[in-house]
DNA sequence: TAGTGGTCTAGACCACAGT
DNA sequence: CTGTGGTCTAGACCACTAA
């Protein structure tokens, strides 16, 4: 492992010099994917700086993402992303006639084991904002179906959904399994006529609780996608809030030019 | 100021505790846009702690983007973005036959004075993405139209457009105004029936070149929206290559329920 | 000049992973 | 057990901002 000196002249501050070393190895490949920086004690050693000064470095490259620092073991170069494409194809009616909801056709398509953990199903009063997304009165109460997404065992999404509870209270929408084809499936067996879905698209840097929910690294941004589905009379049915890593996915959409 | 103090039988470490009362400071309300965190030394003395705690307190918030600190000055909650709204609308015909384009049209809606600048209008070859997005052979070359987006004066978004030198070559879309409408209105007018526009929506960190060309502060991720323009035929004929300031877009788009 | 955040030192104890 | 990163202390000097 080639790692330069301190150079005090340079006007830059020590901490950045070591994380450019560190930046411009991995980028010429001495380090690669899934390897280990050197541990903290060595670059102390090598560069002659207290802790605190070589960990500033190291939080650099761990905010830009490039590496992941792992308790009692060390820190890893980050794998490249792997980069997700969500088609608005993926709530195509075909899939849940086939039993699939949205995440296990991704699941399908990408060839990962797709899973599901910390299912919480409540039922309450709404915020302001729900019932207006919903369009309830004050009074009516909503379920909320929350829960995490995993695929191969690492958290990839979170997600609420809001449901009037006059909709929802009794059907298996409020069971922890909600059957073939997933909430979307079950509202059609109840009668309900699907027609379109609207999908808003922002991004942020997520809190430190989502962070932690996530288990993302510093540095990285989520997108925020509240997705809202309406039947043939138009009326909201659902409101899905859903929270990701961004530099995961792409997310495509199709705008006529009418 | 109203701080709470470290509880040592918390399972959180003193510096996430002190993060969180900042945070719900600003939640609440205590602290607003533009208001002045209190000072290391403040928190230093309230808490009891040493700077590194205090110091690593702050740092959350800065990551989370939720205050931006000024050297020589104090930390600051940083004021609300300015929230714009894009419906997938914004690229309607009947705009540009009433001769606006859609940044023109978002301008009107919302009231701010739009302006254009950094103006790149180039002919060359093309990167192998873009030859493959616009279904290019090997030595087709392209027309590119970069620009930056000015809103109030402040820049809110760069855009580069790539179309086929065979299309655009010799017409208004190469000239410093395209006139009434835009490149789409242009198209049109050469015959081309436009169709649908795809568009590919991912958000990710900015590189430092990025940030200062859209002055953003440190822990802004930004939204990159790629859009192609298809004709009646299916042919493609521009692709767009935007970058905004994240927080500051709630991009809509509707699905349909197939 | 006084107050602010930026960087750094030289230690310390802890929790976690792997041997 | 050893080695790793996580957190913390109690100082220091510096650069920047504003009065």
């Amino acid at each position: 492992m080639q790692l330069g000196a301190i150079d005090r002249a340079d006007d830059r501050p020590p901490y950045r010099q070591i994380a450019d070393h560190l930046r411009a190895a991995i980028d010429r490949g001495d380090l690669v994917a899934g390897d280990k920086l050197p541990s903290e004690a060595e670059l102390i050693g090598n560069y002659g700086v207290a802790r605190m000064t070589v960990r500033q470095a190291v939080q650099e490259l761990r905010n830009e993402g490039r590496v992941v620092a792992e308790h009692g073991r060390g820190t890893f170069v980050r794998p490249p992303v792997q980069v997700r494409r969500l088609a608005s194809e993926r709530f195509a009616r075909r899939h849940r006639e086939a039993g699939l909801a949205a995440f296990s056709v991704e699941a399908q398509k990408t060839g990962f084991t797709p899973n599901v953990d910390q299912l919480e199903i409540a039922t309450g009063p709404a915020t302001p904002e729900i019932r207006d997304r919903l369009r309830l009165a004050e009074d009516e109460e909503v379920v909320s179906r929350s829960r995490r997404y995993l695929a191969d065992g690492q958290p990839v999404e979170t997600a609420v959904s809001y449901l009037p509870a006059s909709v929802a209270a009794g059907s298996r929408i409020v069971e922890a399994d909600t059957g073939p084809g997933g909430i979307y499936a079950r509202l059609e067996d109840m009668g309900f006529e699907l027609d379109h879905f609207t999908e808003e698209v922002s991004a942020r840097m997520p809190s430190a609780e989502e962070r932690r929910r996530l288990q993302l690294t510093d540095g990285v941004p989520v997108v925020v996608l509240v997705r809202t589905a309406y039947d043939t009379t138009g009326r909201p049915l659902e409101v899905c809030d859903t929270l990701k890593a961004a530099p995961a996915y792409v997310l495509e959409y199709e705008v006529p030019a009418r």
